[in-house]
DNA sequence: AGCTTCTATGAGCTTATACGCATAACGGCA
DNA sequence: TGCCGTTATGCGTATAAGCTCATAGAAGCT
């Protein structure tokens, strides 16, 4: 069994991708590198949050920044976050087919 | 981009794995199917916490229960987290091993 | 240097939730 | 039915974290 440390860093980890705004954050980055205004006109978050969000996702290695003259240009970093996400898809889709057979069953 | 909804359900798949009680209780019950008591020995919770924590695993179909004369006999139901933390894991290993590179070259 | 624009952060409010205590609900047994 | 052992749940408390407002800090321009 995972120590129990282990088990609180994945846990952790697991808390990062816990909020939706940090996953809206993360997917709209993974259409290509954009600026804070460009994230807050994408997601109606005020300055501060997105701010802090990102500092967040970028403490975790999961995004990174360049500044650009005054402006600062957010990246995704890693594919991780996407094949987390696949994963869960697919159970949530498993679930609701057995949830519907049930349905069609009963 | 996923859809506002479905980020929400990532998230909240994520925030369940986000307590390290829980993944304890799923670690365990890995091991094998247990009733509340020998869960109680294994992780020094209380019962009302072992409980509602497998309550909630429940819900989402990551566990589920069969009454054993007055005991309940847990089980862990699938290999997804499994797959999760192997991930994370991987990530984790990586960004260790990033960080000391970066030590050893500084 | 002073001004403007953009980003990061301290302070405070609010909400969510973990956690324990007490107790109710439930199943088995005499 | 009454009693006992096991699990679920209402309630209260404490803490973590999201979110906003105001403001400080940083970078460029004149």
């Amino acid at each position: 069994m995972p120590s129990l440390q282990l088990l609180e860093e994945y846990s952790q980890f697991f808390r990062l991708l816990s909020e939706p705004a940090r996953l809206q954050l993360l997917c709209q980055l993974k259409q290509g590198p954009m600026d804070v205004a460009a994230l807050i006109e994408a997601t109606g978050f005020s300055q501060s949050h997105i701010s802090r969000q990102l500092g967040q996702l970028q403490r975790a290695g999961l995004v990174h920044c360049e500044r650009e003259g005054v402006r600062t240009i957010w990246n995704a970093d890693n594919a991780l976050v996407d094949d987390l996400c696949a994963l869960v898809q697919k159970r949530l889709r498993q679930r609701l087919e057995s949830q519907l057979q049930q349905l069609a069953a009963g």
